[in-house]
DNA sequence: TTGAAAGCGCTAACAG
DNA sequence: CTGTTAGCGCTTTCAA
């Protein structure tokens, strides 16, 4: 079945289509009895503006990319959500890309971002990125580009995380005010920002509570299937009896390994960085420092819109506060 | 700055601008040096084709637009990404839509694809959704429209679910095969297609297996604050000894709630259908029917390539198989 | 092998 | 209040 257009409908009300487009667009030069016959059509013949001749035309898209590298099971939902509640209110829609995690995708996803037109970029940045000419080359297009939970922080780019550094500070904090003496934190890939910032926040918790060297480790988990035997090996013989897991994915491999064992809850106390699930899945739950992804995707969300209406163009770090939630 | 387009391309290169469209598109009447010098060109001064000018022009726009109801923890991220990996293949892009649970939402949502010219739907259709009429609409504009996971069984649509029906019977089945005798069925929103089918596999298999009707229960959780009350009341007068879960989200806080209460693992035996990362993540690990929400994905969007690539117009219904994962 | 020109659906001057 | 018209960036006939 045709599509119909405005010019059709010009045609059938024997009207030029530019009160046509007038009226559709709610212009206030268009009497009342025209607007209403037009609308009346537009509605029995089904029409629908078509967005690219209509952007094409006024040189926006209405669309906004949302970059992310790939998916996860807690975190990324909710900042998906965060984005798309922010984004809809204000009209624009999403476009959705995944990088993969690798550098290369994302810079060809950035030209795409480019041939869009997206009018606003949001991305979670690649781990193994260090050349950020591709985010320059959109922001010296004029299109403003917000980094959220996964960033790279200089002077270039707004961001929006938590406070990595405090967020691993405080679990740790309640490790040790629980009553630990020998704490594991387990971390994972080190390349990123995320893992290198939280990994400090363990370790000068530790020393400004006067933990010596000996009495801490930290323990990189690369990929979660030979996970539990680094992690398992690591437990028995270092005899922790506290460990600060870093995010909820790899909450979810050393919960089951540590109960299986039988050393979770009875010997190992748990601290986690998380959205916060998972941590009241387990049994008994775990205390844990909320990083909501509601809340970063919607913030992310809502500087971007800013800057594309011109409202707050500076370039911004924010940083969520944190809090550390017990078991009840 | 402003944007390079084909004209700015053919002031430069002193040439017309149908020879850089056909030097860009590779089309083959264009002398080897004209090519690369177009392309140096293009490159140097960072040219993008603007793409709502291009599908404009070509009427097609390539995008598929995908929406969801909502965004869970285990399922959909999966689903997601089986459709990006199919759809990117072929060189597509997705526009993603979250209805809300909406179906007044879901509507509007078709508007929205129309209004893309999307070349074609994916859709988890609304808890709360009855008529189809938005759906139809679609279509009658020439649309390929595949529904997933989240379905509604008429000839009018393909769908590609798992057998949900199949699917619980197995996961109850094996728990009276372990032994149970006296078993709880634990659903969620009963309005949908999916709940229904997994509680008439659950009741189903259990009369075929000769259990009275006082041997078995349903309960519906619709809402996961006061979910934890209403089930542990009935497992605790109910003297259980098995509880078939039917999806992730129900799994994540039955299983905290059994085991505070001492009842998992000791006397109560669970199964669940579930996308096979969470049952893993419990101790002791929990059977499970594993429902992939890649494979749904990945599925649906390559029907809806092929038919929109004119290669399977049929309709069709796919289920993928059900395989039961135990515990190692 | 290249150029000229029309037209995709819509908006926005400008004119009446 | 309504009509006329140009043009957004690109592809695609048709001509040269």
């Amino acid at each position: 079945m045709k599509r119909i257009g405005i010019k059709d409908l010009a045609r059938l009300l024997s009207l030029n289509v530019s009160t046509i487009s007038r009226a559709l667009s709610g212009h206030p030069d268009v009497s009342p009895e025209t607007r209403e016959r037009v609308l009346d059509a537009a509605r029995e013949f089904n029409y629908h503006p078509n967005l690219h001749a209509r952007f094409f035309r006024k040189k926006n898209s209405g669309l906004i990319a949302l970059v992310l590298p790939e998916l996860n099971s807690f975190f990324i939902p909710e900042l998906i959500q965060g984005v798309h509640d922010a984004v809809e209110k204000k009209g624009y829609n999403v476009i959705m890309f995944i990088s993969g995690d690798s550098p290369e995708k994302e810079a060809e996803i950035m030209d795409h971002c480019l041939s869009w037109v997206a009018e606003g970029v949001l991305v979670s940045v690649s781990n193994r990125t260090v050349e950020t000419g591709h985010f320059r080359a959109i922001q010296s297009a004029g299109i403003p580009l917000v980094m959220l939970d996964k960033v790279i922080h200089t002077a270039d780019f707004s961001t929006v995380t938590i406070n990595d550094h405090s967020a691993a500070w405080s679990a740790t904090e309640h490790l040790i005010r629980s009553g630990c003496r020998k704490l594991l934190g387990v971390l994972g890939n080190p390349g990123l920002e995320i893992t290198r910032e939280r990994a400090k926040g363990f370790a000068d918790c530790l020393e400004a509570r006067g933990f010596l060297p000996e009495m801490s480790r930290i323990i990189t988990i690369e990929n979660i299937a030979s996970g539990e035997e680094v992690l398992m090996e690591e437990v028995i013989r270092g005899g922790y009896d506290g460990i600060f897991v870093m995010s909820d994915e790899l909450l979810l491999f050393v919960y089951p390994a540590l109960a299986a064992a039988g050393l979770y809850p009875l010997k190992i106390r748990l601290a986690a960085i998380s959205d916060g699930k998972l941590p009241h899945a387990i049994f008994p739950q775990v205390p844990y420092v909320q990083h909501s992804g509601y809340q970063t995707g919607r913030t992310a969300a809502e500087k971007l819109l800013d800057e594309i209406s011109g409202k707050d163009p500076a370039i911004r770090h924010f940083t969520s506060g944190i809090n550390l939630v017990y078991p009840r």
